[in-house]
DNA sequence: GAATGAAGTTCCGCAATGCGGAAAAGTTGC
DNA sequence: GCAACTTTTCCGCATTGCGGAACTTCATTC
């Protein structure tokens, strides 16, 4: 066999990795895989793959439907992912007062945190009467597209900006930031300002704004938005909803710590 | 050593369900443990349970707390557990349905699914003025007091009902379902009107009528329930609330595939 | 309704991989 | 600075996972 003998122990366990590689791979479109489909996206012998796929369903985190024969999440998995929500501190904080936001104005009302090179949205309320970009729980979108995205890095170490723009920024729309530059002028921008703005970059017709949640240490955890079509954020409403979303997204801060006078990066406009 | 060297061959990799069960155990209370609590709680040797959760940890689905050093689910864990939703044809065909009758009529809109011996939450809409009973997105609730799990019930085959029966009926108040006999009399009678109450039986204080989503077959697989204040939520307004979630469960029905002339179950009150 | 094919599932000998006691490396509190 | 505690690394042993081959289903075709 070509596996080397020996080599580097590993201080975790490879076939358990390889479980929540499968794991991970029915959490991603299709969201539902027969058998020889899973083995081969993750090349591994047949067997090897239903003995992975065996062990989930015994766990009750996947589950086989019944006339298909195909894997796909089992609701556990939903109760154990929202149990992080259940337990974050910024999410609780933020839960009521994001009803009141949304109360007082329309367009959605959005909740995102920094994951890897990810915003992961956390929580969303408002109810749009058409269904412009409802971005969900546990979505993921890029942070150089987002207000959310903008208004998290604009308070985080410099390394983590560096991290993001090694790779190639994605262009959604004609108005995305396409390169490491731009993002890190628009950032000094939104530390200056207090706010992020979207315009129109991740999708057309909406804009959006969006300010941080910060904690003791003044450093962003996560970040607050409110988004809305063009026609209803114009140029001169903008200044309302941002001046109401830092007024919100301070509230939390505040609950979770942070102390406005000790440590603010971004100069009050 | 005590372990018997043969045995029958097992078709799941007993090392990886021990990762899964450390896993589920951080989605419980208290959501954050040090090592030593982990190891204790597993029954595992402290060497185990360090590489269960270096695994956890290498896979991204946990994280280690850099002062604490306690180990907690980490974003990717949400992200995955949210793709259940993301691909479940009935919370897609809910979503907006959920949202008109949010707006029409004051109280909750949830929507509930089956889940071994659970109702489990997958959406709510509705922002109440004060924070009554909010059952967020993943969590889980007895059957047996709540509008949502008595409807699911009612038009489950008899099988179901039996095993859910079998271990002790939780008392949440004194108007809680206690015993089998009770709550199949009540299945009957969810069945002949079309839709379940839950009168004060999960929490004093709150009402709550529910209605089933139903599949091709006319089983449910999931459903709908508006909860409210007594106060508002009165013997004389219930009949408007029934008729208001039934209308939306049944639109829900249809788009899953339910034809209304087929299975009908409950007759029309 | 036998034959073909394309899935999923079980079998079983081989050795790689996970096991866990012991010892080392960090942390916190006197 | 020592002591008590918790987390992390080390390493020989054998349990547990590996994967080719054989077997079972189930749907389709002739």
């Amino acid at each position: 066999m070509a596996t080397k003998t020996s080599g580097k122990r590993r201080e975790s366990m490879s076939s358990t990795l390889k479980c929540l590689e499968a794991f991970e791979l029915l959490a991603q479109e299709p969201y539902e895989l027969p058998l020889a489909e899973i083995a081969l996206r993750l090349r591994q012998p047949l067997t090897t793959a239903h003995r992975l796929l065996a062990t989930l369903t015994e766990s009750g985190f996947v589950e086989q439907d019944a006339a298909s024969r195909h894997y796909r999440l089992a609701g556990k998995a939903l109760w154990a992912g929202a149990a992080y929500l259940r337990h974050s501190p910024v999410y609780r904080a933020a839960f009521l007062i994001m009803q009141e936001v949304a109360r007082e104005c329309p367009g959605l009302v959005h909740m995102g945190a920094l994951h890897g090179d990810w915003v992961l949205y956390l929580h969303t309320v408002g109810s749009p009467s058409r269904l412009y970009l409802y971005a969900d729980t546990g979505e993921r979108r890029a942070l150089h597209a987002t207000g959310l995205g903008k208004a998290i890095l604009a308070w985080q170490p410099a390394g983590v900006v560096t991290q993001v723009t090694k790779q190639k920024l994605k262009r959604f729309t004609k108005r995305t930031i396409g390169t490491a530059a731009e993002l890190r002028e628009e950032l000094r921008l939104t530390r200056k300002q207090g706010y992020a703005i979207d315009d129109e970059e991740g999708v057309l017709g909406l804009r959006c704004v969006a300010a941080p949640i910060l904690n003791r240490a003044g450093t962003s955890v996560a970040a607050l938005s409110i988004s809305a079509p063009i026609s209803v954020m114009t140029p001169k409403a903008l200044d309302g909803f941002a001046a109401q979303i830092r007024e919100a997204a301070l509230k939390v801060s505040v609950q979770i710590g942070y102390r406005p006078a000790s440590a603010m990066l971004g100069h009050a406009s």
